[in-house]
DNA sequence: CAATCCTGATTTTTT
DNA sequence: ATCAGGATTG
């Protein structure tokens, strides 16, 4: 088999024992991704039905490269997926068992932190609790399995005494509504399989062959969903890196790759310890940086790929100084090495981090995306015309009923609201149900009381929502979210906010260009099944990824991933590792691991950096430098110091790269001379930037390139700073 | 009772 | 800035 030649023996061995349980212990860059494919090839080659094999990720991006992966070198299509999508195909087939209706809606934590609420004012009255807090705790109990009934009251303190109860109603609110939160996902399929054996037997035999991606981190949910997959038949490989395991806070348990080989007698245990990706300086760095964590199973990863560069650590005095360098280092690659901009990236322990970073990157004109930043589906008017939709969908579902009930302006408010919810209940009515009842004037024996004015907007309401399901009945789902867009008159509706008008325009369009994407992608489009992808994906997927940029990310979204350049800002102690892992030996270790994850991602270069001085909290901070840096053994590492900083700072842009944002090249680069510039600006003018819409100017002063404005934009609420004789600024009113 | 205006907090990581 | 929560107004 020529195909598998070009695996090491370590490889072959965990891709040749198709039966029976085997436990991967895959180190950073030992080929993770490349056994699973191998194995599910293997597995077909030997006349195992595709439909058979059930392949587990943990992320979406995982999933649809293993997918890819394996098509490619199969031709055959496997069910590959994550965990959460796992469970809202179980619960799409056989939720029924459970009570609800197979249309059900998926919460995102908004939603959820909304139901919560309503349930502490139910059961609280005037007493404030953190529903923050609550939602933290449900989310645990159903990580660890437990119904309300389980909590134990010792448990708790004075202020959570109610949990229990709150959990009990949320838990039948969403009943209620025919809603599922993320964590129902697992927990849900889990309590099915343990109260109908005869479900759990179907999903047995229905999927014969389990690979499980990323086990270190799996929390108790998701185990005992394997668990039960794989208890009959026992074909379970799961693939994982304890030292890689950076999600406890949700719940993940390194103790689950432990239990494997008691839960699963008999599992094959294969090691992976060829690391194909870094240079040995990078890799022995890391070795070196996670063999502080005491609680450790022992593991030596090597790599044959030559000495490579040090790592290259550098202090700089502020946070801008520190993007800077960075900014300056991927030119210097770009133009030494010519590494294309897609190889390299810039991970941060924090998201606030990366403003500086951008505004600099931007400054220096190197092209960037930032990879699962702010979410596109959380934004309020996708989320608002998700929520018609879902009213098309279920009609049961009070989170999205009150979230769409009063846009436009209908003069239903809260109070309204709250009592259509009881009346509906009490009369045993879902919330279309019952407000067609009430615009209807069918006599009820709970009638809520509406004005004129109300009555006429409920009836309006009521009608397109009907009008919004008989076009989805008869169209294509695009025509759906056009429709839902229109007939609510929402575009009339923001014009209300002229602020961000266009811009959420702008979403609206690209939420139907996702619809269209959608149906000519999948099997069967339903609009049921747009939602559902829509819930689980919680990022736009970078389709423009074939523009080539360099990457910016949290570390934790660096997972998985790899680069030839790498830099890891921020290395500084309360930062990296974070405050919030101060005084606790188990976190500061999960703060070591992350540290490790960042930094075998680079394959050839790395560059570690920290600051002296960084604006963070609302404060300006001294900031000391990450115990990390320490750890790692000074004969890897080289310090560079500031000497680099030349006046090509604000000249460079990258010559044959293909852009997005060319016209944004093109224009800054006309350097305007300064008289051009006839309306003198001052410190507080409102201005308009091409590029970045409206701001106002905050300081001005004299930087190293000359007359700055440091400028706050409305747009993203960013602070740049733009060199003047640069800056196309356009003085307002 | 709804709509509008004001205040204060906001930053760890995410399916 | 933006968001949530609270007070005020109509």
């Amino acid at each position: 088999m020529s195909l598998y030649d070009s695996l090491n023996p370590q490889q072959h061995a965990a891709i040749e024992a198709l039966y029976g349980p085997i436990l991967v212990l895959a180190g950073a860059g030992s080929g993770k991704t490349r056994v699973v494919t191998y194995r599910i090839a293997h597995l077909l080659e030997s006349g195992v039905d595709p439909s058979a094999i059930l392949g587990v990720t943990f992320t979406n991006k995982a999933a649809e490269e293993m997918k890819e992966r394996v098509q490619k070198l199969t031709h055959y299509q496997v069910l590959i997926c994550t965990f959460h999508s796992l469970g809202a195909k179980i619960l799409r087939e056989s939720i029924y068992a459970l009570g609800y209706g197979r249309n059900f809606t998926i919460y995102d934590e908004q939603d959820s932190e909304k139901l919560v609420k309503l349930c502490i004012n139910e059961l609280a009255h005037q007493q404030k609790l953190d529903a923050q807090h609550f939602i933290s705790l449900i989310s645990s109990a159903k990580n660890a399995l437990q119904d309300p009934d389980q909590i134990n009251p010792a448990s708790l303190d004075e202020l959570e005494k109610l949990f229990p109860d709150v959990y009990r109603l949320y838990q039948a609110k969403l009943k209620e509504c025919n809603a599922v939160d993320f964590d129902d996902l697992l927990y849900l399929p889990v309590k099915l399989f343990k109260t109908y054996p005869d479900i759990l037997d179907h999903y047995q035999k229905r999927w014969s062959f389990l690979l499980i991606d990323e086990f270190q981190d799996t929390n108790q949910a998701q185990y005992l969903l394997v668990q039960h997959l794989g208890s009959q038949h026992q074909n379970v490989c799961v693939v994982g890196d304890p030292d890689q395991s950076i999600y406890s806070w949700r719940g993940a348990n390194i103790q689950n790759i432990l239990g494997f080989e008691s839960d699963f007698p008999g599992a094959k245990i294969i090691r992976l310890e060829q690391n194909y990706r870094s240079r040995a300086n990078i890799l022995e760095a890391s070795n070196a940086l996670i063999n502080n964590n005491r609680s450790r199973y022992e593991k030596n990863l090597w790599s044959d790929r030559g000495a490579g560069e040090k790592i290259k650590h550098f202090t700089a005095d502020t946070e801008r100084g520190e993007a800077d360098f960075v900014a300056e280092k991927i030119r210097y690659h770009y133009e030494n090495h010519h590494i294309s901009l897609r190889q390299m990236a810039v991970f941060y322990r924090t998201n606030a981090q990366s403003r500086a970073l951008e505004d600099k990157l931007l400054l220096h004109h190197v092209p960037y995306v930032i990879v699962g930043g702010i979410s596109f589906y959380q934004r309020r008017e996708i989320k608002d015309i998700l929520a018609f939709l879902r009213m098309v969908q279920s009609g049961m579902d009070f989170i999205s009923f009150s979230r769409t009930i009063n846009i436009p302006k209908r003069g239903i408010g809260e109070t309204t609201i709250e009592r259509i919810r009881l009346s509906a209940a009490q009369e045993g009515l879902s919330l279309m149900g019952y407000s067609t009842k009430l615009i209807e004037d069918t006599p009820l024996q709970y009638a809520v009381k509406l004005s004129a004015k109300q009555k006429e907007g409920l009836k309006s309401y009521v009608q397109i929502i009907h009008e919004l399901k008989e076009i989805s009945k008869a169209c294509d789902i695009q025509e759906v979210v056009k429709a839902a867009i229109e007939r609510s008159g929402y575009l009339e509706y923001l014009k209300g906010e002229m602020e961000s008008y266009q811009e959420r325009k702008e979403n609206l369009n690209a939420l139907v260009s996702k619809a269209i994407e959608w149906e000519l992608s999948a099997m069967t489009p339903s609009l049921e099944g747009f939602l559902e992808e829509l819930s689980l994906k919680s990022t736009l997927d970078e389709t423009n990824s074939s523009y080539d940029k360099v990457h910016l990310m949290t570390v934790h979204n660096a997972k998985g991933l790899e680069f030839d350049v790498a830099f890891l800002a921020g290395m500084e102690e309360d930062l990296f590792p974070h405050a919030n892992s101060r005084g606790s030996l188990e976190a500061l270790e999960e703060e070591r691991r992350l540290c490790y994850v960042g930094m075998t991602r680079a394959k050839e270069y790395l560059y570690l950096c920290d600051v002296r001085q960084r604006f963070l909290w609302g404060t300006t901070r001294i900031q000391r430098p990450s115990r990390f840096l320490r750890e790692i053994p000074e004969e890897y590492i080289e310090r560079i110091r500031p000497s680099f900083m030349s006046k090509t700072q604000f000249t460079w842009r990258p010559s044959q790269v293909e852009t997005q944002e060319v016209t944004f090249i093109d224009e800054i680069d006309q350097t305007i001379p300064e008289e051009e510039n006839e309306e003198p600006l001052d410190e507080g003018d409102a201005i308009f930037h091409k590029d970045f819409g409206v701001g106002v100017i905050r300081q001005i002063y004299e930087g190293s390139a000359g007359l700055t404005y440091k400028v706050l934009f409305s747009k993203d609420n960013r602070e740049r700073s733009l060199v003047a004789r640069l800056a196309h600024l356009k003085k307002l009113s």
